[in-house]
DNA sequence: TCATTCAAAGACTTTACATATCCATAATAT
DNA sequence: ATATTATGGATATGTAAAGTCTTTGAATGA
């Protein structure tokens, strides 16, 4: 199992969205350029942050994207869960008598990377002058 | 991303091994059946387990698999990275000056996981009583 | 020694999902 | 009006997961 290449676009994009004064929409052939990925595909990955009400978009000259939320309460969980949806990494598809076992521990397991990934925040990347 | 459904078969079939008695081997046959998968598949999981030197493997008749280590030894981890493998979950490639601060946190995140992975073992499930 | 029982391995198919591309449509600024 | 920009649907394409089939090779025991 692997973040799929979306997640990636996504966070890089929301960075940037973070960065940039948010007065002014970001177009997504920019946001598309400076990753090299095609502006359509791109879009597209971005009206998943959109339907999450992470962003907004503005259609027509000059439109673009921005953020639609304050900056400090986007967190990495709230990105990765809008792109990767929210179902757990792990399903046993097997019928035990209650919850498998194996599954709680791999559920737990995962609890401790979205807690570390729910404090994280872009904002915090800028602070330390991280290069988008 | 997903964990594979190789991880879900191959946990479950080492809490089986961990179970049995270790002086006899339990058949692919077997073992595949109780989970509702064939043994050709079954077998090709389990001989990345024999590879990472976690169970070993007799030929013949009355023969099967079985564990070549200590309970005690195996952790969740141990088995989801034979079957996973090694590789980071997210891999950033974008070319920035230095290391990716997006890839940083996610690689935080993931040590997260598997620390507590690495604690987790199937002894400790069997002694919880669990059905395997 | 010979048939039987078992895993290993390679070639292959099928399915599912990620990763796009293209085009028509709708919204907005100038 | 016209240029600019996002949205959405249809449609490839690529890749990895999931599974089958068949042959080979190793061990047992009769």
């Amino acid at each position: 199992m692997r973040f799929t290449k979306a997640t990636n676009y996504a966070l890089h994009t929301m960075l940037m969205l973070v960065s940039a004064s948010p007065a002014k929409p970001v177009s997504v052939q920019k946001l598309a350029e400076s990753q090299g990925v095609s502006p359509t595909y791109l879009s597209k990955i971005l009206t998943r942050l959109v339907k999450a009400g992470m962003i907004e978009s503005i259609s027509g000259a000059n439109g673009g994207y921005r953020l639609s939320r304050n900056k400090d309460d986007i967190t990495f969980l709230d990105i990765i869960h809008a792109i990767e949806g929210t179902a757990s990494l792990f399903e046993c598809n097997f019928v035990h008598g209650d919850e498998c076992s194996i599954q709680a521990v791999m559920k737990e397991a995962e609890k401790k990377m979205e807690s570390h990934l729910r404090k994280a925040k872009l904002v915090d990347l800028l602070q330390k002058g991280a290069n988008v």
